[in-house]
DNA sequence: AACGGCCCATTTGTATACAATTTGAAAAAC
DNA sequence: GTTTTTCAAATTGTATACAAATGGGCCGTT
């Protein structure tokens, strides 16, 4: 938590991806690059880099001339997101199985325990973190880079969605998905690790309140009703 | 072709990755910032924006303190992207099968009729930015938007990889792959398109000559014997 | 009082100035 | 003659200065 004396740019992403996965920067909050500047000590250069990166990430959005904001992932868009995971780690659980090696298996059931540890110790943000970091080391394991590095973007904003769409005191996954999806790779059944997958997947989309309507937006689709009736046909 | 008095960030990242595909940028090239400057007109904070986006999507590589090169992807990186391509595309055309509307296929048409066309008048770059283009739209159709914008990544990736490998001359692509992908889009015919999609990317795998075994890079590897022959036991 | 236009404060976008690092080569030491 | 040291030119990294744009409030008009 120590702040180094100077920043490096890869620190501050973290930092204020840290703190949308704690809530204290809700979506649709501008983030001024001056204010950015005095908190971490480093001049626009670096925050507008670092501004950039996470929107290519897609967790803030820059509107040109008007500043970045916290991304809103609308309830399509996570939906969409769980879909391409789905496709992904379809196939990334599949070739993990091939290729897991003994000491794999070890560090994927630290990874669990870490996260285990941070639910039992009420750190919301550090689970949402390690249940990623897990998603992005099966990809590592599976051993293709390019898709680990798709997943490692994938995971990004569904750790968005998650912050945003998870209703709070809920239990974010169900816990022991993780070790049986472990246990059945480590034993090298394919079909069974793809469909724990699959399960776990559809099973943390479920738990995210996405039937609720947004509020926001399209005021044109809230004010439908209206339009027809201002245009008498 | 004609530059404008202004060019935007995306005009430019544009403009280098076509002089890569061009093969007028071979790979580890050095793109001095100071060089792009007086090209294009603009200061470095530009270049440098562009610089980054275009590591980002793999096709620069940058080293900290040291500048900017073409990036030279090693032939097992190309066989990861291919092998990712496979994964993905195989759940965006079976899903493109479910979406595609009559006016989808007739843009699609389209985009091969003018593919063929650059083949036809010797435009390689052209015929691999329309190719890409012809993938990416289908991920469109397909109607996944985060997928989509993966698969960009990965289609720009192979670009690069295309430009690389590809021996001169030779024909890049099997030409009719494309228009009966169309045909079984269109026809809905899920089952078709699936494995007319995979044969199509495994063929375009095979083309690239990834056998040969690249030169550079790994001195250690090269001179293997050298260091065991340096080291006696 | 409601509407519209104008102006100024704030914020973002771009260029440039300055600092730090690398690199190559010349000079000094062995 | 070879190796090491040192130094300068070039290049990248960061900060800042300046230009352009946005947004909101103020004031005048109707």
């Amino acid at each position: 938590m120590t702040r180094p004396k100077k920043p490096s740019e890869s620190w501050i992403y973290d930092q204020i991806f840290g703190a949308i996965l704690d809530q204290k920067l809700l979506p649709d909050t501008k983030l001024t690059e001056k204010d950015l500047c005095e908190v971490f000590g480093v001049s626009r250069t670096i925050i507008r880099k670092v501004l950039l990166r996470l929107s290519l990430d897609k967790v803030v959005e820059l509107r040109p001339n008007r500043g970045a904001v916290i991304a809103a992932p609308k309830t399509d868009e996570v939906r969409e997101i769980f879909e391409a995971r789905r496709l992904l780690e379809d196939g990334i659980v599949a070739e993990a199985c091939r290729k897991c090696r003994p000491d794999d298996a070890a560090l994927l059931r630290d990874m669990a325990r870490r996260e285990h540890d941070c639910i039992d110790a009420g750190d919301n943000s550090g689970a949402i973190r390690l249940s990623g970091d897990f998603h992005v080391q099966l990809a590592a394991i599976a051993g293709n880079r390019p898709l680990g590095e798709l997943l490692r973007q994938l995971v990004a904003q569904t750790s968005l969605a998650i912050a945003r769409y998870v209703p709070p005191g809920r239990g974010m996954c169900a816990d022991d998905d993780h070790d049986r999806l472990i246990t059945a790779i480590a034993d090298g059944d394919v079909e069974n690790s793809r469909a724990i997958m699959r399960t776990h997947l559809l099973e943390c989309e479920r738990r995210l309140n996405l039937e609720t309507p947004e509020s926001s937006g399209d005021l044109h689709a809230v004010f439908a009703d209206v339009l027809r009736a201002r245009r008498p046909a």
